[in-house]
DNA sequence: ATTAAATATATCGTAACACGATATACATGC
DNA sequence: GCATGTATATCGTGTTACGATATATTTAAT
């Protein structure tokens, strides 16, 4: 057995292969969206608030939350989206300053096609994901867990 | 044992957890690329040109295609990068349109700092990422393999 | 060899988008 | 009820990736 640390070209090696997986995945993902119609930001846009637990009160600060972006950029997103009709604002009657979200009938339909694709295509690439993922580990001085 | 297909409501919430999971790695990429001093993409170009197998000539079009962007994107990235002393440029004597990207010392050190850095917190979101994965293969009729 | 097609990099103008700063409406604490 | 805080909205700005195009060099064709 070999030690892990020392060879740190390995390591950047194991860091640039992963994430240039994960950059061919966000790349699939980019292109079915703009084929769908939609841009990448309105498909996460979309996917979050879809994809929320159904207490949550979906509001422009959870998607904000969920998408990684300031309050403002996705108030910006939402008013693109809205514009083009996969989504709608209602006036919370809790909060009056909150804006409660939701998909409209072609948000819906857009975003079921675009998720099955997206299942379909995470099937295939998620062992290679995951094995890059590991190879990481392996070579950051891990715990060394059942490799492979 | 019950039916996979049939709620897409599951599959959307996998997705979009999965989403959610990826985003947190890419905010703290992006932040600590920041701190380090660096533009996000600046980092990640550092990273293809450094974690490239030492055979390969490492070119504009071969870190174009391992960042997923287009070639006069990928020149404007080498140029800032240049001149911010991380990268440099030397004409390829086999090939005299190619140019060679190199890692400037200043930019090794960086790109070493990060990756130490990444590897770390990949080590600690790596669980997370790969259960999201396995939840959406589960909830998209995958041949259900070892769940779990 | 000379020209034509292909490849690699570079330049330039443009548009999208996320952001900071700021504004407004409403809610909550004291 | 006044002050402080929170949620969303507006506006101007800068960065960046892109398409279209240009230039240099290599490869292919005849």
């Amino acid at each position: 057995m070999r030690s892990e640390i020392d060879d740190s070209g390995r390591l950047l090696h194991t860091l640039a292969d992963f994430r240039y997986e994960l950059r061919l995945f966000l790349l699939f993902s980019e292109n079915a969206a703009q084929e769908a119609g939609l841009q990448p930001q309105q498909h996460q846009l979309l996917l979050q608030v879809a994809g929320a637990s159904h207490e949550t009160p979906v509001t422009i600060a959870f998607a904000a939350g969920r998408l990684g972006l300031k309050h403002n950029s996705t108030v910006e997103l939402v008013d693109r989206s809205e514009r083009e009709d996969l989504i709608e604002r209602t006036a919370d009657k809790e909060d009056k300053r909150r804006a409660i979200l939701r998909l409209t009938r072609k948000g819906r339909q857009v975003l079921q096609k675009l998720s099955g694709e997206h299942a379909r295509e995470l099937n295939e690439m998620a062992p290679r994901l995951v094995r890059a993922l590991r190879r990481v580990q392996v070579h950051s001085g891990a715990p060394a867990v059942e490799v492979l």
